[in-house]
RNA sequence: GGUGCUAUCGUCUAGUGGCCUAGGACAACGGCCUCUCACGCCGUAAACCCCGGUUCGAGUCCGGGUAGCACUACCA
C-alpha cells in the first residue's frame, strides 16, 4: 500500500532562514504537492542556548512571501501577514509542532531505550569530556571507550540513583553497537553504507535543559508525524546511519521514511558553503526578508527588501541544484510542481550564481504590469523626493507610464529611480561626458531655434512633434544626432533615457520649453 | 587525522554505452537595431579532473589516484 506523503521542514529558530534553507523548504513543498500529500512545518528548538527571539516568526513570514504553503504544523495566518504583527496558528492533530512544548513525549522515549538496553545514562561533566579529547588524539564516546567513563554502565545501579535523587546533570546516550554495516537507502544517492564503529554514543537527551537532542527528537517527531519522506541538506548525510539505528532500536523500522539529501549551496567565489559572510562580502543578501537579530543587534539584508520578487527568487533557487526534464528555465511554482523529481536532482554542491537571480528578476519585473510596478516603486519614490506624507505630487498613471518606459532596462524595483529620476526633477546639472560628447558648438544655436519650433507645435503628441521637428533639421541641415542628443541632454541631463517623444509627452509642452531655456542659460558654451 | 559525499564551459547545468562534431541558460565578447543609454535580436569564444580497465565503441560502467566539500559537540 502506497503511504500518504508526508514531508516536513524542520528549521532551528536561531536566527534569520538561510537562503539554502529555503532551498529545502521549497523541494519539500514541491515534492508534497506534487504527490498530493502534506508539508509540515516544525520548529526544531532543543537548543535552549542558541534561541533567538523574532526568528520563528522571521522563517514563517519569508515562506509565506514566497508563497511555501504549510499543510500542517506552524504557519502564518493568512489574514494576518500584511500586518506588523505576525500571528501564528498551529493546525494539525500530531501537536504540538514546536519541540520544547514536547518533553513528556520524549521523556517516554527516552524511557524506552533505556528500558531496552540502547541506550544508558552518562554522568561526565563537560569539563570531563574536553579533558578527555586533550588527553586522547580522536578520543569517541564508543563501544571502546565507554566502559571507562562515568555512566550507568560502570556503575552500580544504587550509585545513579544515588546521582540521581541528588539531583546530578547527566545526559541520555545512545549505546551504539559496534562494527556493524549501516545501510542507508538515499534517493539521491543510492546506497550509501556506513560502518557504525565511526558512529558515537551520541547524547540523546540532556537533563540541563529537560530536552532531548536533534537527533532524538527528529525520530521521535517525524515517526509520531507520520512523516514519508525526509529531504535535508547534505550536512545531514553522515549521521543518517544513526538515525536509521535510532529507528531499528525504536522498533520503527519498517515505517522509517525515505531520505534524500540535498546538495549544499556554496560560496560564488572560492570552495565552501554559502555563508552570511559571503552575502556581506560579495554584496547580495543570503536571506529571504531582511532581519534585525535582537540577541546580536545585527542587521541582514533581505530578497524582499533588495526588491527581489518572490517568484524570481523561487525559480532561481529551484534551478540551484535540480533541472527540469527540458531546457526550459522560466519556471511557475505551478509548473514546478508538475515537473519536480527527485532524481534530477543534482549531486554535487552548486555555487551561488547571484548573476543569474539578478536575471531572473528582470525576467520577472517585466511579467509585471506598470501600475503594480508603480505601486511597488512608491516606498523608494518618496524616500528620494523626500515626501513624507502621502501627497505625490504626481499622478500614478504618471509613475505607471514612466515605469512602463523603463522597465526593461532594470533588474529591480529600487533601480527604477536611476531611469525615470528625470521625469519627477527637472536636471540641475549635465552630465559632463554626454556634454563633452554631444553637446557641440552649434548647440545653443540650435536649442534656441528648436525652442521657436516646439514653440509653434500646433499639437503636443510624439507624431506631430516628430512631424515638424524632423524635416526642420533635414531642411536646415543640422543632422539628427547633433540635435536630439543635444535636446535630450536639455531634458534628461545627460545622453541616456528613452525615445525623446516619450520624454516630451510626459513632461508636456511647458516643462520641455522650460528645460531646454534652463539648461541654455545653464550649460556653458563649449 | 578519520568517515562519507562529489567531480562536464568562468557559473548553473543537459547527458543514464553509439543520436556528442558534447546541448541550453547566466556572465563575457562581437555585430545588428538606434537621436542617447539601455532592452531586444543575431553571432563568437568557452568544458567531459588524471591514470588504468571493461567494451567493437566511454563524458556515460568499473578500479585507483587527485581535488573539493560535508561531518567528526550535552548545535541543528
Amino acid at each position: 500500500m502506497e503511504r500518504r506523503v508526508r514531508v516536513r521542514f524542520a528549521p532551528s529558530p536561531t536566527g534569520a532562514l538561510h537562503i539554502g534553507g529555503v532551498r529545502t523548504a521549497l523541494y519539500n513543498y514541491l515534492f508534497a504537492r506534487q504527490h498530493g500529500g502534506d508539508m509540515l512545518l516544525r520548529i526544531e528548538d532543543t537548543d535552549s542556548t542558541r534561541f533567538v527571539p523574532g526568528a520563528e516568526e522571521y522563517i514563517l513570514e519569508a515562506l509565506a512571501w514566497l508563497g511555501i504553503e504549510i499543510d500542517e504544523g506552524l504557519r502564518a495566518k493568512k489574514s494576518q501577514i500584511k500586518n506588523d504583527k505576525l500571528q501564528i496558528e498551529s493546525v494539525g492533530s500530531h501537536g504540538p509542532y514546536r519541540q520544547s512544548e514536547r518533553r513528556e513525549i520524549y521523556h517516554t522515549y527516552v524511557k524506552q531505550l533505556l528500558d531496552s538496553g540502547h541506550a544508558y545514562i552518562a554522568f561526565d561533566t563537560p569539563e570531563e569530556l574536553e579533558a578527555k579529547r586533550a588527553e586522547i588524539p580522536n578520543f569517541q564516546y564508543d563501544a571502546r571507550t565507554r566502559m571507562s567513563m562515568r555512566n550507568s554502565l560502570t556503575m552500580s545501579a544504587e550509585e545513579v540513583s544515588e546521582l540521581l535523587a541528588k539531583g546530578e546533570k547527566y545526559v541520555v546516550r545512545f549505546k551504539v553497537e559496534p562494527n556493524e554495516d549501516v545501510h542507508v537507502h538515499d534517493l539521491i544517492r543510492g546506497e550509501v553504507v556506513i560502518n557504525s564503529n565511526i558512529l558515537d554514543d551520541k547524547v540523546l537527551y540532556k537533563s540541563a535543559d529537560d530536552l532531548p537532542t536533534y537527533h532524538l527528537a527528529n525520530i521521535v517527531d517525524d515517526h509520531l508525524m507520520e512523516v514519508s519522506h525526509v529531504i535535508r541538506g547534505e550536512e545531514w548525510l553522515p549521521s543518517a546511519p544513526l538515525h536509521v539505528l535510532l529507528y531499528r532500536a525504536f522498533g520503527w523500522e519498517d515505517t522509517m521514511p525515505q531520505f534524500a539529501h540535498l546538495p549544499l549551496l556554496l560560496k560564488p567565489d572560492g570552495n565552501g558553503k554559502l555563508s552570511k559572510r559571503d552575502g556581506d562580502r560579495l554584496g547580495f543578501p543570503v536571506f529571504p526578508l531582511e532581519f534585525h537579530n535582537q540577541k546580536d543587534g545585527t542587521v541582514s539584508s533581505g530578497y524582499r527588501e533588495s526588491g527581489y520578487l518572490p517568484e524570481a527568487v523561487i525559480n532561481f533557487l529551484a534551478l540551484l541544484g535540480w533541472h527540469g526534464s527540458g531546457d526550459k528555465e522560466m519556471y511557475t511554482m505551478e509548473e514546478l510542481i508538475q515537473d519536480f523529481s527527485l532524481d534530477r536532482v543534482s549531486k554535487a554542491g552548486a555555487k551561488f550564481d547571484y548573476e543569474k537571480g539578478k536575471w531572473f528578476n528582470h525576467q520577472y519585473l517585466q511579467l509585471r504590469s506598470n501600475e503594480e510596478l508603480a505601486e511597488m516603486f512608491l516606498p523608494t519614490l518618496k524616500e528620494k523626493l523626500a515626501i513624507t506624507n502621502d501627497q505625490l505630487p504626481f499622478d500614478k498613471s504618471m509613475v505607471a507610464t514612466v515605469i512602463g518606459l523603463t522597465k526593461d532596462r532594470v533588474n529591480f524595483v529600487p533601480e527604477l529611480w536611476e531611469q525615470t529620476n528625470f521625469f519627477f526633477v527637472a536636471p540641475t546639472e549635465y552630465d559632463e561626458k554626454s556634454l563633452k560628447k554631444r553637446w557641440k558648438e552649434d548647440s545653443p544655436k540650435h536649442m534656441t531655434e528648436l525652442l521657436e519650433v516646439l514653440e509653434n507645435a500646433p499639437a503636443w503628441d510624439a507624431e506631430t512633434l516628430d512631424g515638424i521637428v524632423m524635416p526642420w533639421i533635414e531642411a536646415k541641415e543640422y543632422g539628427v544626432g547633433i540635435v536630439m542628443n543635444a535636446f535630450r541632454i536639455c531634458l534628461v541631463g545627460a545622453a541616456r533615457g528613452p525615445h525623446i517623444w516619450a520624454i516630451t509627452d510626459v513632461l508636456g509642452k511647458e516643462e520641455t520649453l522650460k528645460r531646454v531655456k534652463t539648461a541654455l542659460e545653464k550649460i556653458p558654451n563649449p
